[in-house]
DNA sequence: TTCGCTATCGAACACTATGTACAGGATACC
DNA sequence: GGTATCCTGTACATAGTGTTCGATAGCGAA
């Protein structure tokens, strides 16, 4: 919506500094990674890299806010489908694509960041939808943020096991264990 | 079981510096805290500190084992009850003991690395119990490893979600939740 | 192409935290 | 009371952080 006008450089410095932390986070924790090594692995120099970032773990919210700025443009892209809690198989067949991201997040020990950031990001898509889907006719007898809670935490649940199993299951076959798991145990709320 | 004889010197600076690590990480996160707060708050000095631990965290590690040792020994004084998946009620109750704890943990952005020890012990208990409970006759059709990440998972939403909420319900109340969101979750993959 | 602007470079620097070493004093254990 | 063990305080080497600045190179617009 802004910065529609981003040097060259620039912009070439940050992909770089971006792609070098995530090399890095896939051989080693984030917290063992100095900004000297990224420095090494994107060849930039000391002083351009607080020019950009304050931190190495402001280079990292960036990262995250990338994937889950793509991810958000992607479930808009799909539509609202208020049948469904989350959509969840667009989900994963997009997350597919970012195997490489997820992957090394959850190397690096920085999955509790993005898992954060994705909980806030997926709670707000689930209560959304419960609020459209049910209307008023529908209540529950626990809060709706518990609801979503519980939605989000099996997601990345199955999310966090599919990597582990290097994603040998179709996003077919995870949404349909996702929607199993996840809908009998909501009805159960339902008045 | 062994290390029946340590030295009161010992083990009342273990003590010190442990109680000052939860007390620090009540006001902040873990890793803007520093080895020389935890010493300022515990007075001890700094090579006492190097003479018990290699690391900040290895204190935190130490810390985090204390609980899992105690919610174990919990569970194996209420005995075995394979007609549950998990004595969820007993641990709720357990754990409400440990509130202050567990706020630190939480507060001090260090619940990951609970949450991981928590998630293997408590996954060991659910696959345990899962297998006793249904002997040969009942089959799934998904890995028994995902139904106890599910399982663990669901526990550990519904016990940051009871802190946040100040611990208002009864360990009753959560504990009703938590048989009501998982069980029909997991009736929904057996064969 | 030229010109002005901005990003990058690299080296130097101050600062903070880490982890180690050691000698002297205190405390626990038997 | 004697001895082993732990604690203290200081000093030090090392490593990482974040800043500064003058020089250089690359960008974008006229």
């Amino acid at each position: 919506m802004e910065a529609a006008k981003e040097d060259r450089r620039s912009k070439r410095t940050r992909q770089l500094l971006g792609n070098a932390l995530v090399e890095l986070m896939l051989e080693k924790p984030f917290d063992e990674i100095t900004v000297q090594d990224i420095l090494d692995r994107a060849d930039i120099g000391r002083s351009t890299f607080y020019a950009h970032y304050t931190d190495k773990e402001n280079l990292l919210m960036s990262e995250i806010e990338r994937v889950i700025y793509q991810l958000d443009a992607y479930t808009r892209a799909v539509g609202e489908q208020t049948h469904l809690l989350l959509p969840s198989l667009e989900l994963f067949r997009h997350l597919r694509e970012q195997r490489r991201l997820l992957q090394a997040f959850i190397w690096g020990r920085a999955s509790d960041m993005l898992t954060r950031s994705f909980q806030g990001r997926v709670s707000k898509i689930v209560e959304h939808n419960l609020l459209a889907l049910m209307g008023d006719t529908v209540k529950f007898s626990v809060p709706l943020s518990l609801i979503a809670d519980f939605v989000t935490a099996t997601f990345m649940t199955l999310l966090r096991w599919w990597l582990d199993d290097e994603m040998r299951s179709t996003p077919e076959q995870m949404d349909e264990m996702f929607q199993k798991l996840v809908m009998p145990g909501i009805h159960a709320f339902m008045l």
